[in-house]
Formats: C-alpha cells, structure tokens, sequence
DNA sequence: CGGCAAAAAGGCATT
DNA sequence: CTTTTTGCCG
C-alpha cells in the first residue's frame, strides 16, 4: 500500500490496525482517504480476509463510495466486506435472526407515515384527542425511549408522572401492533439487533468472529443504542476503530449523544488516539471564520485546524431586502462564477427545507440547472406509497398497516365500516386483517363486501407465488394491472393522473436498476423493499451536473468549490425554538461551523431583511453568527457589524440600496431592528424582530428580565432608549 | 359508498 | 401558505 501522501498522522491511523482506536478527524482533515486506505491496508498488507471487515458509515451513499475507493486501491474482491449504515446492517441480521424474536423473518419496515397512522389509531382506540395528544410528540417519545433501549414494561414502571405514564402505555399498545404486524421501525432495526444479541450469545458470537475489524464513522453522532450495538459486536476482538469530530455533532435532536465519542478513552483505556487537525480542504479564511465561531461553544475541546492553503478570496456578505432578492442576488453571483467553476461545484445550504421554494423558482426562471437534495420526497406521493404498500403485503400479507392502505385503493367498493368490522374482529382474535377476510362470512359484513375482499386475497396470494420467480419490474407491472390502479389513473385523463402515471413509470427506473444488481430468488421482493425502506435523502446525490440545493444538516461529510450559507437570521439560524437554549444552541452553532468548513474556496454569507413565512412577512436581526466572524476575513471588512446593511462586493450593479425595516406606532415613533427600548412593565430590551403588516404588526423584544415577548407595535407602552 | 368542497390544522433537521 | 380532515349530498 502507497502511504507516501500521507502525513504522520493519517499513517498512523492507517497502520494501527490492532486494538481500539480512535480518530478525531477535524473537517476536511482527509478522513474518508484514511479510512478507506486503512480497510485497504488491512486488506493487502494484514492479508484480512474481506468478510472480516465491517465499516458503518452514515448514509447509503457513503457506504457505496467506500466501497468503490476501497476497490480502487486494491486487487482482491471486496464483496464480502459489510459496508453499511447501521440500520442496514440491522436489517441484514435480522433477516436471518429475528424468529428468535418471534418476528416473521419478512418483517415490514414501517416509514414515519405508517408510524403516525398507529398512532393515530392507538389514540382513537383510547379515545384520546389527537389534539391534546400531538402523534408527533408520542412518536418521539417512543423514539426517545428505544433509543434508550428502554422497553414498554420498563417504560411503564418507571414513567413518574402524567403524560409519560399515558404515554408508556402508548408506547407499549404501539410496540404490540408493531408485533402482530411483524413491521418494525428504524429505532427497532437497532434495539432489536440488540435485543437479539442479549437473547441468543451464538447468534453474537458468530457476528463477533465475522466482524473482527470493524470501523465506525461519524461516531460523534451515534445514539446509545448505536453504541450498544457497536460495544457488543467489538466487545471479543476489541479491534475498533471510531472516527469523528466532535465540533461536527448535529444530530442530538435525533438521539445523538456526543459523550460516546468523549468518553471512548474510558471504555477502551487501551485505545490509540490520532488528532488529524491538517486541513486539505478550505482556503485559510475560510477556515479561519470557521474557528472563530465554533469557538463560541464553551462545552468542547480545543482544538484548532490549520490549512496549507494560504489566503484566498475574502468571504462575501450578500443582504437583500426579501427572499426573493436573496435568490436573485446568490443567482447574479453564480452567474459570476460560472466562468470559473462548473455548477456542480456550487452548493447553496439553508437551515429548512422550507427555505428552498424561493431558490427554486429563481433558478427556474433563470435557467441554471440545480439539484435538490431532500425536500420534495419522491417516496412520499400518493402513488408510490400505494404501490409500495402492495409489494409490502406481497410479501408480508399480515402487515395490516399497508394492507388498510390498500384495501380499498383502487375503490372496489370496501367502506370504513367493513374496515372496522375487520379490524375489530383481528383485535379480538389477534390474527390479521388478512387471515380475518377468510372468516369475514361470519362477522357481520355483508355478501357483496365479502366477495370483493375474497377477490382480492386472491389476487394478492397470486402475486406472492408469481413475486418468487419475476424481477420486481415485472412484480410491479403486474400489481398495477391486475389491480386496476392503472386503468384507474388512465381513464381519469386528468393532469394529475397523467403526472401519477409518470411518477410510477420512473419509480420503474429504480425497480429496473435494481433488477440488474440483484438475481431472482425468494429473498429479492424483502431486498428490495429494505433497500427502499432505508434510503435516505442524502442517497439521491448523484454526480450529474447542476448546482446543489440542501440542508445544512445534509451537507456533512459533502465539499465544494462555492458555498452560499443562505437565510442568517436570528430566528431562522438559530432557530427560534433554540435561541434561549445554551445547548442547544451551541448545537445549532456546530451546524453552523459543518456549513462554512464545507466550502473549499467561495464562501458567501446571505441574508435577507424581511422574509415571508407561514404566509406573514417577518424581519430578523441577522444571525448573531455572523457577528462571531472576524470582520477582517470579510469583503469590505466591518461588513457584519450590526447597523451595516451595505451590499456586498462583486455582484451583480443592479441593487439599491437596502434598508432595515421600519416600524411607525400610533404616537408616530418609529422604530428599527436593534433599537434599544424600554417598557413600563417589563423594563429594557432590544428588538430583534418585526413581523406581519399593516395595523397588526408585531414587535419581538428580547427583554433583560423577562426574555422574548412578542408585542403588538401599535399599542405596545414602550419608548426607545438613546 | 364515493366525491367534492369547505374548514381546520400544522408548520426543523432524518435513518 | 400547504396539507389534511370533516361534512354534506347525490
């Protein structure tokens, strides 16, 4: 193995193959070159087998460029290499494993839909109000809990107080369902695996003898059952190797817990630990911004990046008056650019998905091809969850969560009530909606419906046979005819139907390129299904050309030529749900620091002084991380301080000048976007937001004492100070 | 039972 | 502003 272009550091994690290790890997520090060259050198140079060797990466997509760069390097095979995301891997051995769990071996996965229809019918069945009870709140909770590998039972035993214990009960009703269903969701493809290695040493043992190398990236956003999981597996060989940054931890909303990384030296007292801190990646101002914001966050270690890539271009401040014009203008600079760099070099990163419709439309008009990562979810329409839903019940006739969806889609004249009478009957006998229809003469339900519903298990057994010995193209082809839902969508000859009609037709592109990966067998329907069950946004990324539009959160481990960091507005970023929490917002400022080490050479910083949201015109202070950047790094230098709104440096001539917005109460003050006042009650404060129009608009005043209050403008009794 | 229109609700980041 | 739910009528 060619270690020449390696500096000492990223040697050493590449040789130290035997025993824990861990790598703190700064941004852009070369991380994914070490570890693919270090599978690579365990692989020709420790003569490991392959089928030794276990990686877990974050996404789908990162697993496959590991899996290629490995190959790249080296002659042998790597086919039996386990290159995967967690939850992948969990699927892998749980397919051939979870009997010993009780499950069918073809268990469902469930998407967040199907999560939210349980729930929503766990609390019809208790009578609760969705309302009071939001089934977001319950599936977090729920979420929480198995991440915490804590099951129903315990769940329930230790819950204090009101709502947990309501909501332990729930959790245990949703795990039961779940059961019966044998459907699984993501927290359980982990806690299962868990659960199943608890139960049944061998099955570990054997997992253990196979993955006797294994590596682990992104670790600073493992989640304790992640951990768990990973402890277990490593736990006979103990050749473990962790990478991660701990300034790059964004996902604690998700259950991330940054203390694994933190304290993997105390799990492993015989652990190695690398610091890789010699940045390849951005330009030295750039990186220089990025250190001197993260360095606001007082909970971490220091640590500082260095780059060989003397000066650059300054970083660029765009202000614009609306969103609209934000677009406009990160549109004239791309124009700019693109003398320079090709579109697919660019990227533009926003704080929510919601962010992306003004970008959009402004591309669009002005005809720069763009890509959007995320967003817009192909997998979510009407159509493909249909389709899906029958290749789930094809495959797993007691799935009754997809089955309901199906039962009367296309309508062949099955209502609510025979639905009910269905489930019912399943509740009090415990077997599925599916076998309940071979008993349906006996429950009340009247000939005509039972008829239908013995056509259509018919059809559906027909299918399961047929689904043994065809590609999933033809499964597919033959589901949307022998149903009827294509004749359906023909005859109807509306746009939307002919746009549904397109959707399926190009999921049929995923079914084709699946179909020359994979050969006919029993396990090809399952494969597919989990294929598609674990995509993730993040997996759509493709080389083809165009600049890229995504979140922020979507960025990671992703570099380019040109950044624009679009929406810095206290309130959109940090969002408002964070800005009175430290932690959080230290969080939030990690995103921020993941979003400006993404850039290699440009980096723009936009914002806008108003901007519609939720249908309400709104103006923010800019985003108090733009005021931690040195003003000396940025175009025009001073160009963040507070009350400058000058515009920004190359762009296109065409812009006025921009304003701050201005408010005028009855009494005939105005007042602006940090202006210091003072109210009778509530004592000092600075206005860090206006929102809404005419008579009704509103003032948000972080007070000293009290902290935010939103007022009305007009009425409010306050004065402004100086 | 099915279809349409009006009303109401929800609204971050994701495997 | 969008998406989902509800309610009414043929």
């Amino acid at each position: 193995m060619d270690l020449s272009l390696m500096n000492k550091e990223q040697k050493k994690a590449i040789q130290s193959t035997e025993g824990p290790l861990l790598i703190m890997a700064g941004a852009g520090s070369g991380k994914t070159r070490v570890l693919t060259h270090r599978v690579a050198y365990l692989l020709e140079d420790r003569d490991v087998p392959a089928r030794n060797i276990l990686a877990i990466t974050f996404t789908n997509k990162a697993a496959r460029e590991m899996r290629e760069r490995v190959s790249a390097l080296i002659t042998e095979g790597t086919q039996d290499m386990w290159i995967s995301t967690f939850h992948s891997m969990c699927v892998r051995i749980l397919r051939s494993n979870i009997n010993h769990l009780g499950y069918e071996n073809s268990f469902s996965i469930l998407d967040p839909t199907d999560q939210k229809s349980v729930v929503k019918d766990i609390l019809k069945r208790r009578n609760l109000d969705p309302k009071q009870h939001n089934p977001r709140n319950i599936i977090g909770f729920i979420s929480d809990k198995k991440n915490q590998l804590i099951r129903p039972e315990q769940s329930i035993a230790e819950a204090a107080a009101y709502p947990d214990t309501l909501y332990s009960e729930m959790y245990h009703d949703y795990q039961q369902i779940l059961y019966r269903n044998s459907a699984l969701d993501f927290d359980d493809l982990i806690m299962l695996t868990i659960e199943l290695f608890d139960k049944e040493p061998k099955v570990l043992e054997y997992y253990q003898n196979r993955f006797q190398y294994i590596h682990v990236d992104e670790y600073q956003d493992t989640n304790h059952a992640q951990y768990r999981l990973i402890t277990q597996l490593a736990a006979k060989y103990r050749n473990i190797c962790v990478v991660g940054d701990s300034d790059q931890s964004i996902y604690k909303f998700r259950g991330a817990d940054i203390a694994n990384i933190l304290n993997f030296e105390d799990d492993y007292p015989e652990a190695v630990v690398i610091k890789l801190e010699q940045n390849y990646r951005s330009s030295k101002n750039i990186l220089d911004a990025a250190n001197a914001v993260i360095e606001n966050n007082t909970e971490r270690k220091p640590k500082a990046l260095r780059t060989a890539r003397d000066g650059g271009p300054k970083l660029q401040n765009i202000v614009a008056d609306s969103e609209r014009g934000e677009a406009e203008e990160v549109v004239g600079n791309i124009l700019d650019l693109a003398k320079k760099y090709s579109h697919s070099e660019m990227a533009i990163l926003y704080r929510t998905n919601a962010q992306s419709r003004a970008m959009e439309d402004t591309f669009v008009k002005s005809n720069i091809p763009y890509k959007m990562v995320g967003g817009i979810k192909f997998y979510d329409r009407k159509e493909i969850k249909d389709l899906m839903s029958y290749l789930k019940v094809v495959l797993n006739p007691n799935d009754d969560i997809s089955f309901e969806r199906i039962i009367n889609t296309p309508k062949r004249g099955i209502g609510p009530k025979t639905v009910d009478k269905l489930k019912a009957h399943g509740q009090a006998t415990g077997i599925s909606i599916f076998e309940g229809i071979k008993e349906s003469d006996f429950i009340g339900i009247p000939k005509t419906a039972v008829v239908k519903l013995m056509g259509l298990v018919d059809l559906l057994e027909k299918l399961a046979q047929k689904s043994k010995f065809i590609t999933i193209t033809e499964l597919v082809d033959e589901v949307l005819e022998s149903t009827g839902y294509i004749e359906v969508l023909e005859s109807e000859k509306t746009i939307e139907a002919r746009s549904r009609i397109e959707n399926l037709d190009e999921f049929k592109t995923v079914t084709r390129e699946f179909d020359r990966d994979n050969e006919i067998s029993d396990e090809l329907l399952f494969a597919f299904l989990s294929d598609m069950a674990l995509v993730s946004d993040q997996d759509g990324i493709e080389d083809d050309s165009g600049v890229t539009m995504m979140t922020m959160h979507a960025s990671k481990g992703l570099e380019f030529k040109v950044v624009f960091i679009v929406g810095l507005e206290e309130g959109i970023f940090p969002s408002r749900r964070v800005i009175y929490d430290d932690k959080e917002l230290e969080e939030e400022r990690r995103l921020m620091y993941v979003a400006l080490t993404r850039a290699e050479d440009h980096l723009f910083l936009s914002r806008a002084n108003s901007r519609m949201i939720f249908g309400k015109t709104e103006s923010n202070m800019q985003s108090r991380f733009l005021s931690e950047i040195p003003e000396e790094l940025v175009e025009g230098g001073g160009a963040f301080a507070q009350d400058d709104f000058s515009s920004t440096g190359s762009a296109p001539k065409k812009r006025t000048p921009k304003r701050s917005r201005v408010v005028t109460n009855n009494s005939g003050v105005s007042f602006a976007i940090g202006d210091k006042v003072s109210h009778k009650k509530f004592g000092d404060g600075i206005i860090s937001a206006i929102k809404g129009e005419g008579d009704s608009q509103e003032l948000d005043i972080i007070f000293t004492k009290v902290g935010v209050k939103r007022l009305l403008a007009n009425f409010a009794p306050i004065e402004k100070k100086e």
